[in-house]
DNA sequence: TCAATAATCTCTCTTAATGAGATTTTATGT
DNA sequence: ACATAAAATCTCATTAAGAGAGATTATTGA
């Protein structure tokens, strides 16, 4: 539940925010406590979200979300040139390491991953598609901050010093900025079991027209399969695989303001 | 584009249903051409879309669907009991068979792809997950179809005679009524090549609370790989996991009543 | 079939959405 | 870095159209 909704097409939006992984089926009664709307108000909505797809209700069930949401994802996987860009790269890392590839979104305040692949039989990744992580643990968000300005990434960093702190990352925002400006210099971020148990996670920033980072690729691999020297290779090969979806996404961004 | 919107909310809607396969970026302009609202009311609508993560849109680029999108498929992924019942038997028939086994809801008048997986390299099925497709042609379909109360057949054969006659299921309404007739009594549906040339697909249907079918069970596997004999077989296996999948709904249905 | 619950309707009262045109903000080329 | 073009937002009078209390009608399960 984002900010009040003051008009309509607002408190309509706002009746798909109270799904969440806590709460995936929800009754009328149980919606208008929360949202505090009327009997005949909320009815409108459900039936309009519900003959849009975006919401289903059986008999005896609460309302849950809807399969227009399944096609809606279908045509993001088409349109989204992360993705398309990304996918050979995924393809490339899992062929060549016994890992999962990650291609995560910098979204607000927090990195969302859309597209992920696996060579192993049981993924042992706890950060599958879709599901929102905060920015301040593991790889990927470190791999994103360290080629932040450093205007934005202070603030960052002053709201999420304790998780930065647990990790290591230093205790205070000056340590942090110096831990950052390592990764940085590396090109790639290393979290060792930070996210999950004694998983190794290698992410390597991408950005949107050479300038700021918007997404990161990672590998998540067993922290049994890798040593010093092989981490350095895999993020090394990560950090191939991030500067050249930028280039991909820069040069496709050209075609658009040439054609 | 469903039904002419009438009120601001559906009007709200509309903007979703512009995006399609055919057309998955789209300039302000494009869209006050398409959907004919004045221009602030459309930035209105745009930027209460763009916040709640619906779309997205970079500069030199129209608007595109955006991350929200991602988040909701996997709450949904989490909370369609058709998935998660589902899953197990994907599993179990992909490492039966070299195949690639799916999950297909039914629903209005196509039928969508809702989960997938597959045990070949590069898997053939050009049914993926989110896209939706006729209930006229395939297994899948006919698997349904051949499940449904004559009243409600008889109205949709009409609408799709000539694709049923292309595929061989029969030339008048009593003709296709027979074919199903003996899908029904197989308890599975076969189609060599009618979606993908050389792929066979095998479905059987899942019922809700034991009466109306609601989707589908599907196996697709080259049709090198399988004779008379062995198609028999994954048949079976389909039509077995149909009804395992269905019984599991049935269940969880009686529990939300009980509870 | 019937009782209980769920969903919709009616109708008045306002509130709040709309759009033409102007303005401001943001991007692009030199 | 600046000027210019394009994109997005604002202003405000007009009027359409959501909101909600309570009654009514569909659905559903026993």
């Amino acid at each position: 539940m984002t900010t009040k909704a003051i008009n309509s097409l607002e408190r309509l939006q706002a009746v798909l925010e109270v799904f969440s992984e806590d709460r995936l089926e929800w009754t009328p009664e149980e919606m208008m406590e929360v949202l505090g709307y009327s009997r005949p108000t909320l009815y409108r909505y459900l039936k309009i979200l519900k003959s849009a797809g975006l919401l289903t209700s059986m008999p005896n069930t609460g309302f849950t979300l809807g399969p227009k949401i399944v096609e809606l994802d279908y045509l993001l996987r088409k349109s989204d040139t992360l993705i398309l860009n990304g996918a050979p790269h995924l393809e490339n890392l899992t062929s060549r390491y016994s890992c999962t590839a990650l291609v995560v979104r910098w979204y607000g305040e927090k990195i969302l991953c859309v597209d992920s692949r696996s060579s192993v039989k049981n993924p042992v990744s706890s950060y599958p598609r879709g599901r929102p992580m905060p920015l301040s643990r593991g790889a990927i968000g470190r791999s994103i901050m360290a080629f932040l300005p450093k205007r934005h990434l202070v603030p960052l960093i002053e709201r999420a010093i304790a998780d930065m702190k647990a990790v290591g990352l230093g205790s205070t925002i000056e340590e942090v900025l110096e831990s950052l400006k390592r990764v940085k210099k590396a090109g790639f971020a290393v979290a060792y079991g930070e996210v999950t148990p004694g998983v190794v996670g290698i992410a390597a920033p991408v950005f949107d027209a050479g300038r700021s980072p918007i997404a990161s690729v990672c590998v998540t691999i067993s922290g049994s399969l890798v040593n010093g020297t092989t981490i350095d290779e895999i993020g090394q090969h990560v950090r191939r695989s991030g500067s050249e979806i930028s280039a991909a996404l820069a040069s496709h961004r050209h075609q658009a303001t040439t054609q």
